[in-house]
DNA sequence: GATGAAAAGTAGTGACC
DNA sequence: GGTCACTACTTTTCATC
């Protein structure tokens, strides 16, 4: 599963750009539109690229109020973990969630339509899991930056 | 620019997998191909879809490293603000940046192939930005969720 | 073992109703 | 918004290195 210099090429683009058509793709990495294909699907057989997707603006749904969430669970209560991570899941507003080291064990990115909605979800989510012992909120003011776009050298 | 059920139908089954094709997406959300085209399209021209873009598996790139750092900066020097949007935009590594209310004036999610490469990078944003009063790290332990999708009602 | 050229199949586009 | 014809893209085949 070594990378060449084209697969890496072929990565950076389709992380900027997915509607790239296998010609331009091809001419840009250097290799005739079947190789490209080729290497390409490679890609996605071997879960380099995992999916792609769409990237929508969530002011233009109405959906504009982000928060970020730290979120400390009772260590001593393990069978509880499992139903967390659930609700982590099954929760759509939920964007992202990491486990940490530091203060909170762990951080959240909710996307809501309103502080209203968070006020909904964040009751929900204390109710559904009694192991939560407290959560830090901090409102998004400013979003500066948003990818998952990975660096390659 | 008001959304029909078919275009948030539109949208979130483009946010799942954007490799769908105008027949499949226009059967499932009722409409003909060229009619789902040309929401789709219009989706588009409104920005109301930005881009569609390749998820990529950091792990499979040899990026591996995933710190949330929390940026306090002096808020006597506004003239130093600029310089420091700018070091978030074009440094690749940083993946999200937020303004936040709370604690820190900036959270960053920041991805690296190793701790040496965060050491270098939390180095050079410190030179390059002597209005970073300080900054708290919170290393990665385990990313149980990670998705820009916006959640559609 | 992977490449490129070309053929065959499929999907996207735009004019018209 | 739907139908249809046209164009463009993707996929497979096959010969080659």
């Amino acid at each position: 599963m070594a990378l060449t210099k084209a697969d890496r090429d072929i990565i950076k683009l389709m992380q900027q750009d997915a509607t790239i058509t296998l010609n331009e793709l091809a001419e840009r990495v250097g290799l005739s539109p079947s190789s490209a294909q080729r290497r390409l699907q490679k890609l996605r057989d071997d879960k380099v690229i995992l999916r792609d997707v769409s990237i929508v603006d969530p002011k233009k749904v109405g959906t504009a109020v982000s928060m970020l969430v730290e979120v400390e669970l009772e260590r001593d209560r393990p069978e509880l973990m499992p139903p967390f991570l659930r609700w982590v899941a099954d929760t759509p507003e939920v964007q992202e969630a990491w486990g940490t080291s530091g203060r909170g064990d762990f951080t959240l990115v909710i996307l809501v339509q309103s502080v209203e909605h968070f006020d909904v979800l964040a009751d929900r989510m204390m109710e559904m899991n009694p192991n939560v012992r407290k959560f830090t909120t901090s409102v998004v003011l400013k979003t500066l930056k948003r990818t998952l776009a990975v660096h390659i050298e």
